[in-house]
RNA sequence: GCGAGCAUAGCUCAACCCGGUCAGAGCACUUGACUGUGGAUCAAGGGGUUGCGGGUUCAAAUCCCGCUGCUCGCCCCA
């Protein structure tokens, strides 16, 4: 039998309405912050992702699904969205839509990793952008606030925020030899992991977790204390932009980046109800990002954040399935069964969700059936009815019937406040 | 790429340690008790080559080896 492939899911009916409730309230929130949804291609040049989140990263050097098409260009299914939304800025010149253009998306990512808790092949993020000359820190700080505001809207608690600044390409290369200077006397007592990243991502030993490394790590100096002028200035204002809208926050001095385009401001959200991939968002400022990518100048910073995690953080009773029918047509006989689908499709085409069975059953069956689909009424329609021309209408709740004429059904049906026609829909 | 654990009915699991008792329960599904009226109860039924392949043995779900898959952790990241 042929199954989902490694890594990846089928979102079955019953969980569809928390993944909706998710993309819902971010459309809904976003929104409300003058963002607006855009919708890149799931694949890219391959090009787009190597220059922009960095050669030498895990996820373009062993993480991205690759391959030639027929026409023989490279292309990769998107491991982030970041360079595709940069990509779009520049493609369809967005600096002339305004000083600060905000974008938001949400949908599927790829990354060839090993499968585990919340985190897959075939992921979904949500993530958004704000880009433009502007790189005012209270664009920074509006953009966590709106995380936050969609957090706390999820009803998603035991979270923490952290904030941190890691340069520009100004001061960083500077500190980093600074950091390497400062641990090439102890190198060989680190771990091996952080032996390798002393060559290829020194700012990545800042992140490591093994206990015997601490000591060396808290010793080493800090990115912090030596930004130049203009970031640490950025950062001071920052935190008096978040203080300001009173979002409680810890400085994380250790807290990097895992792609080479950020700077400045680099963000993460975690919570404490996730496992070990307990970072639900991060996010951070990309001023060079543009140019990289050919484009003008332009500052930018946006954040993402991973759904299959904020599931797992969500509220167990966050959202229920709202596809009961409001009516269950219980009919009794071949006669019967004609005048049921009329009466359910000129129903449906009123915007009622009517359910009946394709099969003859006993009515007690029929009952039964609407009940465990905790159908809200139940229409019955046998050879009494028929000769009545009046149907037998069940309000399944109280067990309540009445006798009405087709137009009388009709109408009280419409004008029942709970169900889909004046409700929700 | 590395490490550990698990794999029995559609789902949740029992039997595995100390091989032999037709491979079982609950939920779900179908039917009946109940001639046109749901949630309860009782009964019956369908559904499994015990992940796959090999080995040991008179005998393997059970012990051994290999493979595959899944899960969790490392790495990395959202």
């Amino acid at each position: 039998m042929i199954q989902t492939v490694r890594g990846t899911f089928d979102i079955l009916p019953d969980e569809v309405p928390r993944w909706r409730l998710l993309e819902e309230t971010a459309r809904t929130v976003f929104r409300c912050y003058g963002y607006r949804e855009i919708r890149t291609p799931i694949f890219e040049r391959t090009a787009l992702f190597a220059r922009s989140v960095g050669e030498e990263t895990d996820i373009v050097a062993k993480e991205m699904y690759t391959f030639t098409d027929r026409g023989g260009e490279c292309l990769s299914l998107r491991p982030e969205s970041t360079a595709s939304v940069v990509r779009a800025y520049i493609q369809h010149r967005m600096w002339t839509w305004g000083s600060v253009v905000k974008l938001f998306y949400l949908g599927p990512h790829f990354r060839y990793e090993r499968p585990q808790k919340g985190r897959f092949r075939q992921f979904h993020q949500i993530g958004a952008e704000a880009i433009g000359q502007n790189d005012d820190p209270a664009i920074d700080a509006e953009l966590i606030e709106m995380v936050e505001e969609y957090l706390d809207r999820l009803g998603v608690a035991e979270r923490e925020l952290f904030i941190n600044s890691v340069g520009c390409s100004r001061c960083r290369p500077a500190y980093v030899r600074h950091l390497k200077d400062a641990l090439s006397g102890v190198l060989s007592r680190l771990c091996e992991d952080c032996q390798r990243r002393y060559e290829t991502n020194p700012l990545r030993i800042l992140d490591c977790k093994v206990e015997d490394d601490q000591p060396f790590i808290e010793r080493a100096p800090a990115l912090l204390d030596h930004l130049c002028e203009a970031c640490a200035a950025h950062f001071e204002a920052l935190r008096r932009h978040l203080e300001e809208r009173g979002i409680a926050y810890q400085v994380a001095r250790r807290l990097v980046r895992g792609l080479d385009y950020y700077t400045r401001t680099a963000f993460e959200i975690t919570s404490a109800r996730l496992g070990a991939q307990n970072a639900i968002a991060g996010g951070g400022r990309y001023d060079g990002l543009s140019e990289l990518l050919g484009g003008p100048p332009a500052k930018g910073i946006g954040f993402a954040l991973g759904v299959e995690r904020l599931l797992l953080a969500l509220p167990e009773d966050a959202a229920v399935t709202d596809d009961a029918p409001d009516l269950y047509i219980a009919y009794l006989g071949e006669a019967a069964r004609q005048e049921a689908f009329r009466v359910a499709r000129r129903l449906r085409r009123a915007g009622l969700v009517v359910i009946y069975d394709f099969q003859e059953r006993k009515l007690r069956r029929l009952m039964a059936q609407a009940d465990r689909m905790k159908a809200r009424y139940a229409l019955l329609i046998g050879e009494d009815e028929l000769a009545a021309g009046r149907y037998t209408l069940r309000d399944m709740r109280t067990g309540e019937q009445e006798v009405l004429s087709e137009e009388a059904l009709v109408r009280r049906l419409m004008t029942s406040r709970e169900l889909s026609a004046s409700g929700r829909r």
